[in-house]
DNA sequence: TTGAAAGCGCTAACAT
DNA sequence: ATGTTAGCGCTTTCAA
């Protein structure tokens, strides 16, 4: 009673008298059926519990399974998370199931994900790219017809689709707001590695907009954390400097939650903050969060609309989509108007 | 160039010249080979760019697929983010990498989707159920050895193992809690539909405090919401009652977010909540908020143990495995002490 | 140490 | 309307 086998079309099609083939007529709506053997077919199929082997059929039919390979870093975090779900949203009806793994940020096991996804012939493969990672092996997959898609950051050694939110406007806008309410000296959190793709675009635009507004760029203010705990020491550090900001900008979600509970330990109400994404109850905070926030679900959504659009035959050139972040005021980039600085 | 086919183990051995099961053998580390046939296969493997495709490899071992199925309600959730990182991590030495869909609560997705895993031959089946969902369809398959877990809540129509939070004594100590700091009118906003589990646990959990204390059940405090907005407008009408709760019990993390925001919006600092399931940010309002925390991560660690002793071969009978809460006092469950409600 | 043949569960291509 | 044969890519079984 322990394992015995999962009935076969075969077992189905000795149940009735009929041929496999048969069988697999019916099953599949595929040519001509008697509605007696139909009829038939399905009661044995329902008494047998039979269900067909996916696996057997994809290696007879030849094709890509119907799955997407999707490797993100953190399974955990609700900005993949979202995009996961958009993804899945998105390609529900043409059949398809997502494999997903996380790679830790680690490009030893974002290879590993990945190849295992490719010996299951995965119909598409979507990454987050790990730093570090090459994917110039992808290359053969991507030429025999195999959409590879790059999610939140470019891959390396690959010329494919990718999608990105606009990491340089995004931080730009924010920095610009909280300038415009009077702050000079802005520090700026970012994601560690400092190598990462995110965390060099938003910085490109936290000083694109210090340059703009006519700001020097004081090198003692770029800094970077990695969790919460090391962006809230990072805020601890950047308050106890002889000449301390009097705003912060927060590289990523986490950094942002590292610094706001550092604020509030410390009761320091007069740090202006500006995040980049949106965390849940930043509306209720005193002062209210304000954010750059990103749209995750447009990202899963146009990862997986140009992937589809791959696997119908557009052959056109690789693109990189960049989504629009959204600046949603809601206080803290604004409070208090600093007071002047003294040299 | 679009469709080339995929290089076979066949195309790697007349590449060396010799037979497609030496390759095998040689892949696999089965049997003897020479070095020199050794050398040769994989300079041809690595040239070609082979991969064996596992679903042929799987179909002629005839096991199952090292794939776990996996069905949440929402991949978007966080709680259930962690759930799965939590059992990848748990799994991923033994190879085993996540199939995961979403069911949005609907008895008919998730349906569809077991199937699907099921047709995919997967090694392990877990299944957060929906409510009116029913699971008699997989009796057969856990006779036949497929591990089949529950999570967070109980399965309808199988006996098979489950990981639940401590719904009814986590919830009882939220609102002890509340009880203990003079609060005597308590309104519970619980999960939707009312038919879900963790909602009459919780709700059983709320009930068991109130008793205890000798303190009456007033059915009118007893609510429910399906979403933040909705959390909100409870919130509202609760508070316009002729006689008002001085406490919110929080059924859930997204009623929680509903019910902060709303106290915020009117500037109810009066107000004492305390919430099932920990959310970002808790410590950070004003007054920081009391919650009763799952353990997310522990509640996937032990899915998958349990998963994997099934596989293992423990034929013991069917546990219900009850992963604690814990209550972390923050303050929004015991400021201000109610005013005496006259009658 | 290697190979040939058979077969996993299914379907394409041709029968009939 | 149904059946037969062959074969997908791999491994098992047996032989050499």
């Amino acid at each position: 009673m322990a394992a015995n086998r999962r009935p076969t079309l075969a077992d189905v099609a000795r149940e009735v008298g009929v041929s496999a083939k048969t069988v697999s007529r019916v099953l599949n709506e595929d040519g001509y059926a008697s509605a007696r053997t139909r009829e038939q077919v399905l009661a044995a199929v329902a008494k047998l519990g039979f269900q067909p082997n996916l696996m057997a059929r994809n290696i007879r039919v030849g094709g890509p399974d119907t799955t997407i390979g999707l490797v993100v870093p953190d399974l955990g975090n609700p900005f993949f998370g979202a995009v996961a779900g958009s993804i899945e949203d998105t390609v529900r009806d043409r059949g398809l199931t997502l494999l997903m793994g996380s790679s830790a940020d680690d490009p030893d096991r974002e290879r590993a994900l990945t190849d295992k996804f490719l010996a299951r012939r995965v119909s598409i493969l979507m990454v987050v790219p790990s730093v570090g990672a090459d994917h110039s092996h992808l290359k053969a997959h991507r030429a025999a017809g195999l959409p590879v898609v790059f999610i939140d950051r470019p891959g390396a050694g690959l010329s494919t689709d990718s999608v990105v939110s606009s990491n340089r406007a995004g931080a730009h806008d924010g920095v610009a707001h909280l300038i415009a309410h009077g702050h000079r000296r802005i520090a700026f959190i970012g994601d560690l590695p400092t190598k990462l793709y995110t965390r060099r675009e938003r910085l490109a635009g936290y000083r694109s907009a210090l340059q703009e507004a006519g700001l020097p760029s004081d090198r003692s203010l770029v800094t970077n954390a990695h969790d919460q705990q090391g962006a809230s020491a990072v805020t601890r550090r950047l308050l106890s400097l002889p000449e301390p900001p009097t705003a912060l900008f927060a590289g990523n979600n986490i950094v942002a939650l590292g610094i706001v509970t550092e604020l509030a330990r410390s009761a320091r109400k007069d740090i202006a903050v500006v995040a980049f994404d949106d965390v849940p109850l930043a509306e209720v905070l005193e002062p209210a969060l304000t954010v750059v926030a990103q749209n995750p679900e447009e990202i899963g959504r146009a990862a997986a609309a140009a992937a589809l659009a791959r696997l119908d035959g557009d052959r056109s050139r690789a693109r990189t989509i960049t989504v629009p972040t959204r600046l949603i005021a809601r206080g803290s980039g604004e409070s208090p108007a600093p007071a002047r600085q003294e040299a």
